[in-house]
DNA sequence: GTCCGATTATGAATGAAATTCATGAATTGA
DNA sequence: TCAATTCATGAATTTCATTCATAATCGGAC
């Protein structure tokens, strides 16, 4: 009765907080996720799912199930990494390549953990960026972490998760009492970014360049360093949504959706397809997007 | 892509040592067996099975798998007994009786699992025989361990295993040399057995008394004060072929088949039909069935 | 209050995929 | 060598999870 889907979902479930979402998350509809937790609810003559008006949440018994859930996978990741073992080709190397900055601060404890499932790989962090970062699997990366997917043949893609880049404001900005910013907003601020060019900058490319707009801008290396200089006054900056709360909720900065809808990016990643069969690369893609989903606040699958 | 089902299928393979058997115990043909097993090889790249003629086992990469399927599965089990102790019912009575005396061999290790999982439910052993063990069930008792499966309305029978009752000889005995017994040779033989009635000794009911055949009883109420007696030459007794194994590998005693296809018989596990909602009745057969495959050997899905 | 948008529930239809069926090949024991 | 077992395999079938289509529910906006 009970089946390792079932389990996938009620996490799914959980992390997400709720069904439709959650559906989005597994690859399936919203009503395959209702029929699932329907049959088990009847199966086990329990509720699983609290369906208190807005806050949606597990039951104690759908917790239970999906603690068992998350023990059943890491038992089955150890199990497979023990086959993968058995294997010949054991050892490789790994060379990835980021687009985000941003992403260095979620990717390090993914290396970390890969480092240890995976002694004889060769992980390597490439830098530089590159205007066509998919090039950089000719020769220089194996696996590159991107936020366009420009099909490439013999390239295979990956999608990570959707997320919000949100405004980053001072505390006491001027623009403190929007709900969302405009593109006119930001003509008269400094624009704070990594340093990479404008085109690469997805506040620039999707919104104020269509609209004309070409804030001065300053740029940083480091996140940190970013929201710092936002904090101090010398501009604002466009920032994933999943970085900040941190500093949200410290009351260091605040943030503000991008437009009415907001502004949305994905991240993939992408390798030459036939590394995708390599068992250590698929167990990184699989390690990456377990920590997405499990780590950081309001990243939606694609 | 693995599912609890592959899991099973590879228990059973394990515990069978064979397709076709593992395929009874898991209510499939030996084909979709053999289908499923294909389908994780070429998943993992790996082969499951040795096929090296005649002995038939798991490969390292199949073991490692059967080895997850039961943490896997006894993590199920916990989480499963948690969930029944969120149900309101989970006080309840469990009077277990016996038609085959030899069972409380291995129904003992089986009560003190459910106990400790179950501490609210109060088991008991219904001693005292009844020549209709069914009709235990409207009063005396809540589940009936026997061996012949007589439908009646209301009563579910859970097929637990089929066995081979063999004879049992002293090791200096004139049959010695027979590859199996015909009902002849027990002609001048004193049978010995437990305490019950002609028609409740399968070798007499099944193969004796058919062929007129009425050697003298002598009867002992354990099964090792039986063994004991055939040991001393005092007779010669029918028993499981599970209950053999000690005695057999010390020569203790001997052994040899009944009849040329062997004398079979299968045993039940017979309760009133709403019982077997109750949590605690399935977790019970769960247990049983869990036990007799992987402790007895010789035993055989029916 | 009610209209709208978002979210969940549910019965029926669909379709993918697991199972069975029908064989053939291989091995063993008589 | 012949029957009897056991396993493998491609095709046919059946099962059952998923999707589709739609209703119900709920909260927030006006």
């Amino acid at each position: 009765m009970l089946e390792i889907r079932h389990l996938k979902t009620l996490i799914a479930i959980q992390e997400s907080g709720n069904v439709s979402s959650a559906a989005r998350r597994v690859h399936l509809t919203q009503s395959a996720i209702s029929h699932q937790i329907k049959a088990l609810e009847t199966h086990y003559g329990l509720p699983l799912l609290e369906r208190k008006g807005r806050s949606y949440g597990l039951t104690d018994a759908g917790k239970r199930l999906a603690e068992l859930g998350k023990t059943i996978f890491s038992e089955i990741r150890r199990a497979e990494r023990d086959l993968s073992g058995m294997h010949e080709n054991q050892s490789g190397s790994m060379r990835i390549a980021l687009e985000c900055h941003t992403c260095f601060d979620w990717l390090m404890p993914v290396m970390d953990a890969f480092r240890k499932a995976w002694p004889e790989v060769e992980v390597d962090l490439v830098s530089g960026f590159h205007s066509d970062p998919v090039s950089l699997l000719d020769d220089r990366a194996d696996i590159v972490i991107l936020s366009d997917a420009l099909k490439r043949e013999g390239i295979s893609y990956h999608p990570l998760f959707k997320f919000e880049m949100l405004a980053v404001l001072p505390i006491d900005h001027r623009l403190k009492a929007k709900r969302f910013l405009l593109p006119e907003d930001f003509a008269e601020e400094t624009l704070i970014s990594y340093p990479v060019p404008d085109e690469r900058i997805d506040l620039m490319r999707e919104v104020l360049i269509p609209s004309g707009i070409r804030p001065p801008r300053r740029t940083a290396e480091l996140t940190v360093a970013i929201l710092q200089l936002v904090a101090s006054r010398r501009g604002i900056a466009a920032l994933p949504s999943w970085g900040l709360s941190n500093y949200l909720e410290h009351d260091y900065v605040i943030a503000r959706r991008i437009g009415r809808k907001g502004l949305w990016s994905g991240l993939y990643a992408a390798m030459i397809r036939e590394m995708s069969d390599h068992p250590y690369m698929a167990d990184f893609l699989s390690l990456l997007k377990e920590n997405c989903f499990s780590k950081l606040k309001g990243v939606v699958p694609i």
